[in-house]
DNA sequence: TCCTACACGTGACTC
DNA sequence: TGAGTCACGTGTAGG
């Protein structure tokens, strides 16, 4: 009858206005219980805590950017270091970009991620982090020097919930987090 | 009469859901276009970078305060790396650690690198970076997730200057750089 | 047919 | 007396 409906749509308000309730309680600054409102400050907090994170990124990529080189750790550790840190050695990095990506499902949760990708030193590190930032379980990856510059990545993944995910999705995921992290795409 | 309430009913209605499209379109890996499963991913998606945030700061932090740079890196060459700073200890937001690590020359500018590390969702990343931070021309890298929280990664390196570069030495260069990332070791 | 998710109009409640 | 928000039950469209 109708009334199993009712129930179902009970429970469907239900459970929305409590996601709605865990979501407000995650985003400080909230000024109206109002639901809209929710909303809004949901939207405003995620694009400040965006920012932020890009800031911080990008701060501690100079940072990183002073890191000693080769030689400077072997020489280090031999003992006669000669450690002059401080003047600016600001490379133009972020030169990293995705040439080619590509997905591939080989089964209900597991799915094969290849992407040729373009940069020096550095670009696995950043790739493989854009991608684990995901929360994708990762069972293997490799990471082919196919020549100068030019590496070609494969990963395999293992999604958690069965049926959701398709290839084109996933590429995309992969895509915009890997922009978020700084990278660049070459679009033929 | 109630005519006016039902225009405004409609309005507000429209506004709710036009500010949940807004939300979603902020949101990366949207499985479903349900309208609780935005809220879902939304909250899940906001807790991740949340957790990225703080990490990232943690690391941040970690560079500013990065004088006893030798020191640190001494101590945990040794194997005596215990808490050095007498306030906060930090060092509970990285789980990353190396397990083992091992180098073998294959020919005159030619190693590989294995080792074993620990850690959640990131590690590869974190790793790799290290590593590829040093400079060097890595060839190939695999990692393999050998059991849960456990990755096995190995790393083709060759190495500029002939002749300069031992076993040990490298490993010392890896682990010392390791350290600087933030990861730590995990001494037998 | 059943089930799910949705938008709708309406009554109730608050400021 | 409104103007705003909310929860409710219902009709309906797609799977």
């Amino acid at each position: 009858m109708n009334s199993k409906n009712l129930f179902s749509e009970r429970s469907r308000r239900k459970r929305l206005s409590q996601q709605l309730i865990s979501l407000r309680s995650l985003v400080p600054n909230i000024t109206k219980m109002d639901k809209r409102s929710v909303l809004v400050d949901a939207l405003a907090y995620l694009k400040s805590i965006h920012e932020e994170t890009a800031r911080l990124q990008a701060e501690l990529e100079e940072k990183m950017t002073d890191a000693p080189q080769e030689e400077k750790v072997a020489e280090a550790l031999e003992g006669r270091r000669t450690v002059v840190k401080g003047s600016g050695n600001k490379k133009s990095r972020h030169k990293s970009q995705i040439l080619e990506i590509d997905t591939e499902k080989i089964e209900d949760r597991r799915f094969v991620v290849k992407m040729t990708c373009r940069g020096g030193s550095g670009v696995g590190g950043e790739v493989l982090r854009a991608v684990e930032s995901l929360g994708f379980d990762i069972t293997y990856t490799s990471l082919d020097q196919i020549k100068p510059q030019h590496v070609l990545i494969t990963i395999f993944v293992r999604i958690r919930k069965p049926g959701r995910m398709t290839e084109e999705k996933l590429k995309d995921c992969i895509t915009s987090s890997a922009i978020r992290s700084g990278l660049t795409l070459h679009n033929p």
